[in-house]
DNA sequence: TTTAAGTCCCTATAGACAGCATGTC
DNA sequence: CTATAGGGACTTAAA
């Protein structure tokens, strides 16, 4: 089917497409068309990445949004109606990373008259804005989170894409896109809904679950081969050989990257992605194969490489970040949750520039933007799973996500996906489980309790169900329903779960009828598992109870106190708990450690945590809030490394006081355990607040850069949900939860407070202001400017912004010179560095007693 | 003597959505 | 209840 061909779309849109170079559909979207995608028919296309599925999204979204609400026109001119009579079309995605990308990408349209607008949690454009654009780009969650707030423009939708919709089998967020579509069908039961999905077992169920025809395909616009590396040669599945010697000692691996690199006959150097099984498997090969790829890049390259792990450095003074600008510098890289995203992006972006010749991933990658490559490398398919208690071999449906990354279009002929096998059963093995096979079936995780618990209570609370037949009913609608063999289990889970919720308040029966209470309307609408808001509020109220006793608690400890700071000036370990540590672990140099951040100060007076037990009293502490929400099960909490439960049980008992519940007993193994990776998490909080160095912190936790800004962003957003609870529970404890959020947000200590809320001012240069004396907004007003542009570094641009944000009248730093602020202002440069300098060489020290 | 290869033992284990109100160095 | 790769420390074999 040609292009030009097309009907419904709006005016001008088959003439781009053929403009772009599409004038031929391929044929699983020659096919989709023929199925009425173009005429509002509700798809499931379930095809191989990379062989236009996008392709398939648009025309359903375009042509939904030129044929409008009131009536499909008939006579197929496509002419744009004008303003709100158009349609109004969803494209809901499973990550905020793929927002971004599928934004960027349907914006080509816009001067055709297409608005497209992005939801996430990161990235809002205000409900009103949405409602005037035609195409949006949400995430799953969020789309939930607008149906549960009533968003106005939900009811306009004609269209809706859901992309990746074989993620309904996923534990966790599975259930969360399988309610949505059934709450966005029932909102509209006209919607259009296109879904697209990998090649699954059962593609057919899913359509039959959303009513809709079915295109199921394996064709590709790229030849994929796949095969396994064994010995000295890689058998592919068309029966064809390529030769591929492992030296002795050498690694199956990087001989394949290598091979790949030397390209076939002409100069074409094909780029290879590898996966692996953990973050230090990635950052390991990636150290290997960076002495491949070094040997492969040009000068030119050389040099663009040299600029671009500058740019890594830049991101995050880490160990991580240092180790991915060193094999970036060569060529090569390593990928995976650790990293921040601005690192990844980074990786990203080059590896498409072909700049990066190598990647080692773990699964991140197979899921995320698009990275083709023309090699795929599998080279671990079995990956550690502690409810599995040992190795699991990936999912098949996993592998061939992997798999689909190869080929590259416009540069490759094929792509080549290879598994890697150490003896002749296991490639028999890998050829029937991954090569030869169908991917599983998706199977839907709704009945799980976890999962009913939330959207149980959205869906009484936003009224889509008032008894529990029609909860009942409503489940019905889902894919669930369509395949469980059991229809009782889902009566016996939901009648648990209403159990739960009314047992913690979150709804109530009125004879048959059941209403979310008015906290239970809260909890829906903050997007809060009932359990973490349970938790959360449990904690608040035992705090209020036992508050007078704990505070005292509390004080009764600062005899020990003084004696302590002298000897050890650390600031974010009341007690001696960080001395257990460095004997097992990390190797820290004393009480020096952290003393870059205390030097400047020198009067020790800015000793946040453990001073306000003595002066303020603060009840609930920072600490006891943080464990708090790293209790509930929206925080994604800390292993326990080995060593870790000795220093954790210590530090325990340490803190006893500042904890908002009754500790487990060391008897109840799983909850110790689970409170002490809870408290593994709060401390790495607290050192946060206490403005321990980044590169410090990922030392102590065993974590990456990215891993502090997720636990950051959560502890973030559970404590803002706290605030909301314990003000609508009337609890005085708002005002230290409110400032133990601002605290995280800003990751300060109590004093910086006031400075860090100033626009252009963060952590670290609030901290520089404060040290030369402007210690709070109004100072930032009147104080001497020269010694303001000293603490900045004589940045004057930075800070006329910081000034003007400040208020300050008159915010020129013309004719300033910072040379002429006084003494006490000038940040002891020297003395900070010098200071942390010795803090890292006692850290080495110490690795080697 | 130097270097490569082999062995033993220990350790550690993927990912990332959401409220609200505005902006890091 | 389930496994395995990597790294360090060390030993042994070859040059």
């Amino acid at each position: 089917m040609r292009t030009a061909d097309l009907t419904g779309l709006p005016t001008g849109i088959p003439e781009a497409l053929h403009d772009e170079g599409i004038e031929e559909l391929y044929p699983p979207q020659a096919e989709a068309v023929e199925a009425g995608l173009t005429d509002g028919e509700s798809l499931v296309a379930a095809v191989p990445t990379a062989s236009g599925k996008t392709l398939v999204a648009e025309l359903a979204m375009l042509s939904s949004v030129a044929r409008g609400v009131p009536e499909p026109r008939s006579d197929g001119s496509g002419e744009l109606p004008s303003g709100s009579t158009g349609g109004k079309a969803l494209y809901i995605v499973p990550l905020r990373a793929l927002a971004s990308e599928k934004k960027a990408e349907f914006e080509r349209w816009e001067e055709y008259g297409i608005d497209v607008g992005v939801s996430t949690g990161n990235y809002e454009s205000s409900g009103e804005w949405l409602s005037s654009r035609d195409i949006i780009v949400a995430t799953s969650e969020k789309v939930d989170s607008l149906v549960r707030n009533n968003a106005a423009w939900l009811e306009q939708l004609t269209c809706v894409v859901s992309d990746e919709v074989h993620l309904v089998d996923d534990r966790h967020r599975g259930p969360t896109l399988e309610v949505t579509l059934a709450k966005l069908r029932r909102l509209n039961p006209d919607l259009q809904v296109v879904a697209l999905s990998a090649t699954v077992g059962n593609a057919g169920e899913v359509a039959d679950w959303l009513d809709a025809e079915l295109v199921h395909s394996d064709w590709r616009p790229i030849d994929l081969k796949m095969g396994v590396h064994y010995g000295n040669a890689i058998s592919f599945d068309d029966g064809s050989q390529r030769e591929v010697p492992v030296g002795r000692g050498e690694r199956q691996a990087p001989a394949l990257v290598a091979d790949a690199l030397d390209g076939d006959d002409d100069d074409d150097q094909g780029s290879s992605l590898v996966f692996v099984n953990s973050r230090r498997n990635a950052e390991s090969a990636a150290r290997r194969m960076a002495d491949v790829t070094e040997q492969y890049i040009t000068g030119d390259e050389r040099g663009e490489l040299a600029q671009l792990a500058a740019e890594i450095r830049d991101v995050s003074d880490t160990e991580t970040s240092e180790d991915l600008a060193k094999a970036v510098a060569k060529g090569a890289a390593f990928h995976h949750a650790g990293l921040a995203s601005e690192h990844r992006t980074l990786v990203e972006d080059a590896f498409r520039d072909r700049l990066i010749k190598c990647i080692c991933a773990t699964p991140t990658l197979a899921a995320g933007v698009n990275t083709p490559s023309r090699r795929v490398i599998i080279r671990d398919w079995q990956r550690y799973d502690g409810d599995y208690g040992g190795m699991k071999p990936l999912d098949v449906l996993e592998v061939h996500q992997m798999m689909g990354r190869a080929g590259r279009p416009g540069l490759d002929p094929y792509g080549e996906a290879v598994l890697l096998a150490n003896d002749a059963d296991t490639r028999d093995e890998l050829f029937e489980r991954y090569i030869w096979a169908e991917a599983e079936d998706v199977r839907s995780k709704l009945a799980a309790e976890p999962a009913l618990r939330t959207h149980l209570l959205a869906t009484v609370a936003s009224g889509f169900a008032h008894t529990r037949e029609g909860l009942l009913e409503f489940l019905d609608q889902t894919l669930y329903a369509t395949q469980t063999d059991d229809p009782e289990r889902l009566g016996r889970v939901t009648d648990r779960v209403l159990d739960y919720l009314e047992v913690n308040g979150f709804i109530e029966f009125e004879g048959e009828r059941i209403q979310a209470t008015p906290v239970g309307h809260t909890v829906s609408r903050l997007y809060l598992d009932p359990m973490s808001a349970a938790e959360i509020i449990d904690g608040l109220e035992w705090g209020a109870k036992h508050r007078s006793e704990k505070l005292r608690a509390l004080a009764g400890e600062t005899p020990e106190k003084p004696k302590q700071r002298t000897d050890a000036d650390a600031d974010d370990a009341p007690g001696g708990f960080q001395r257990a540590s460095e004997m097992v672990s990390t190797g820290d140099g004393g009480g020096s450690d952290d003393g870059a951040d205390d030097s400047g100060s020198g009067d020790g007076a800015d000793n946040g945590t453990d001073d306000e037990f003595e002066t303020d009293q603060t009840y609930p502490t920072p600490l006891g809030l943080y464990h708090l929400v790293c209790r509930t099960p929206d925080m994604y909490q800390l292993y326990l490394k080995s060593g870790d439960r000795e220093t954790y049980t210590e530090l325990c008992y340490e803190r006893e006081p500042e904890f908002l519940g009754r500790v487990p007993t060391e008897y109840e193994d799983v909850a110790f355990e689970d409170w002490l990776s809870a408290l593994k998490t709060a401390k790495l909080l607290e050192d946060w607040v206490g403005e321990v160095d980044e590169d410090r912190i990922t030392e102590r936790y065993g974590v990456g850069p990215g891993d502090i800004r997720g636990k950051v962003d959560t502890a973030e957003w559970l404590l803002g949900a706290a605030e909301r609870l314990a003000s609508e529970l009337d609890l005085d404890s708002v005002y230290a939860v409110r400032e133990a959020k601002k605290r995280v947000e800003y990751g300060v200590r109590e004093e910086l407070l006031n400075l860090a809320g100033v626009r252009g001012v963060g952590r670290k240069r609030a901290r520089r202001l404060f040290e030369a004396g402007v210690e709070t907004r109004s100072d930032l007003r009147e104080a001497d400017k020269s010694r303001i542009l000293a603490a900045l570094r004589g940045r004057r641009k930075t800070a006329e912004n910081i000034l003007e944000a400040a208020g300050r009248k008159d915010p020129s730093m013309d004719d300033i010179d910072e040379s002429d602020a006084p003494e006490d202002a000038v940040p002891d440069d020297s003395g900070f560095e010098t200071a942390k300098e010795r803090a890292d060489q006692q850290a080495s020290l110490g690795d080697f007693e």
